[in-house]
DNA sequence: AGTCATGTTGACGA
DNA sequence: CTCGTCAACATGAC
């Protein structure tokens, strides 16, 4: 569920609550619920990994975390964190971090920074990676101040097809894979968006959780890797490895 | 049935 | 103050 593509899938499964008014609001979540009530709509957007409920002066921030989920108009049997009712259906999540924040996200969002955004701004992704010069690029990846809406599934996959191998020091990888590693970053978002809406996203990985890489190579490795100690499959014939 | 995870935060101690 | 480690969250896929 949780990486920025899934997000972009609730997203159009959910704009038709858009401009809507929420007749009622339920949950467990800790905040002012209540005070969703009787208010529209004014848009719904996603950062990254966010998923943002706008009104007049306020929005909601939906965060799935590892294991939230949400469901449109059915209600499951897992309990609900945030539940909105609408005439033309409910909104449903679960498992899911919610917080209330004062104002509108355009004053605390960077949408350059969201990696599958037309705004998105890869100059300032390779700005922010380049004053990390002592990171391994694994752990930048996943950072959502320099590309919001990477998990740990786009970094495995932008790293194999850029082939540069996780534990690589920033200040020794080739300005030139720098960009391609971005660059197959975003790419990979709107393929993964792709294959997860048809349901065939693992048949379309290459290496995340796979054992062969798809040039036949035994050599896949597993290791949690970084400061982020998240798991990273490497084809060591593949992925090469800087500094 | 049990394990593991597409993630982040906060507590705690060194 | 900063860093590393760990727990917590509580669903769903396999």
């Amino acid at each position: 569920m949780p990486e920025g593509p899934s997000l972009r899938i609730l997203a159009e499964e959910a704009a038709k609550f858009e401009h809507r008014k929420v007749l009622e609001a339920s949950g467990n979540a800790k905040v002012d619920i209540q005070r969703l009530e009787n208010k529209t709509i004014q848009s719904l957007k996603t950062w990254g990994k966010h998923y943002l409920i706008i009104f007049s002066d306020f929005y909601v921030k939906v965060h799935f975390l590892m294991i939230g989920s949400y469901s449109i108009d059915e209600k499951r049997k897992a309990k609900v964190r945030l539940g909105l009712h609408f005439t033309n259906g409910d909104l449903y999540f679960y498992a899911s971090q919610i917080q209330i924040h004062e104002g509108n996200p355009d004053d605390s969002y960077d949408w350059q920074a969201d990696i599958m955004s037309d705004a998105w701004s890869r100059s300032l992704a390779l700005k922010k990676i380049r004053s990390k010069p002592d990171a391994v690029i694994c752990d930048l990846l996943l950072d959502q101040e320099i590309a919001a809406g990477s998990g740990n599934i786009i970094k495995n996959e932008a790293l194999y097809r850029a082939k540069v191998h996780p534990e690589s020091t920033v200040s020794e990888i080739p300005a030139d894979r720098l960009r391609k590693i971005l660059d197959e970053a975003r790419a990979f978002s709107f393929e993964f968006l792709k294959w997860k809406k048809k349901g065939q996203l693992s048949k379309h990985l290459s290496i995340y959780s796979k054992e062969k890489c798809p040039e036949g190579h035994d050599s896949v490795e597993v290791k949690y890797t970084g400061k982020t100690r998240r798991k990273s499959f490497i084809c060591t014939k593949c992925q090469k490895k800087y500094g």
